[in-house]
DNA sequence: ATGCCCGCTTACAGCGGA
């Protein structure tokens, strides 16, 4: 059972690799972010003549998350990430969260959750500060998810690197809401209540990039750092086969600029 | 210190991204 993340950085511009990267490495579900599209534009059927069901969550212009499957049709669990306490959050416009169920092989659930969490620049300021306040959200709903105590992914862009490792240079972007005490601090208590990063598992020397700026060749000087995270309930680290970066697509034309980044869980 | 590149928009310049 295959399972990746991939912010596409924009549906419309990047469906012939999107599409390609889905042909070539068949994953049974993909997890997208910075869908850029409302929900009228979402090429749902585009997905379903390859073989995959799909749910989305779009914005016009920003955001927007999607969660595709392989010969399934996902159901739909939540749109939108609750309040700390669990209620509908209303005053939340931005689409970055959507959670699912789907099957694996042996017909068994999995849940799923699709996840672009604010970047946070400039820092400090109130882009910051929602940054932040979104992490609390997210945590409070993961352990809603580990509470129900079944194989659970969330999968997304977090917009955090987690430690001095996990980029090209430990003094490049010092200032960055990437990478703030506070953002990686975050993060770690989300990890400490019992989620497996699953890079971070299988790498624990660091050095795995799932993201190269456009700019300055960072792609060619392989100047990158690890931001989309695949993050495990118990069950689902019980699972776990390998894990990795299809970096390689990161250096086609018209390439998203982050690489698709996966998990292998057994049967 | 800022922009680099890229995608988006009732676009053709400005914003957001990371």
């Amino acid at each position: 059972m295959r399972i990746a993340s991939f912010n596409i950085n924009g549906i419309k511009a990047r469906m012939p690799r999107l599409l390609e990267w889905l042909k070539e490495t068949q994953p049974d579900v993909a997890c997208l972010q910075e869908v850029k599209s409302q929900d009228d534009g979402f090429p749902a059927e585009a997905f379903k003549e390859i073989g995959y069901g799909a749910i989305w969550h779009g914005q016009k212009s920003f955001n927007g998350v999607a969660i595709l499957a392989k010969d399934q049709m996902p159901t739909e669990v939540q749109r939108g990430l609750p309040t700390v306490e669990g209620k509908p959050d209303d005053s939340d416009e931005q689409a970055r969260y959507l959670e699912a169920d789907v099957r694996d092989n042996a017909g068994n659930i999995i849940r799923i959750a699709t996840i672009y969490l604010p970047n946070g620049n400039p820092q400090p300021g109130p882009k910051f500060d929602y940054k932040l306040a979104w992490m609390k959200r997210l945590r409070a709903r993961a352990a809603h998810i580990k509470s129900l105590e079944i194989p659970a992914v969330l999968a997304g862009d977090y917009n955090v690197i987690p430690h001095e490792h996990d980029i090209y240079n430990a003094k490049a972007m010092l200032d960055d809401a990437l990478r703030q005490p506070e953002s990686r601090a975050s993060y770690k208590r989300i990890l400490g209540d019992g989620w497996c990063d699953a890079i971070e598992n299988q790498h624990p020397a660091g050095g795995v990039w799932t993201y190269w700026d456009y700019r300055s060749g960072a792609y060619q000087r392989d100047h990158g750092f690890r931001i989309d995270h695949l993050l495990l309930s118990p069950l689902a680290a019980d699972r776990l086969v390998k894990c990795g970066v299809d970096s390689e697509h990161r250096g086609r034309e018209k390439a998203s600029d982050h690489a698709p980044t996966w998990i292998e869980l057994r049967d």
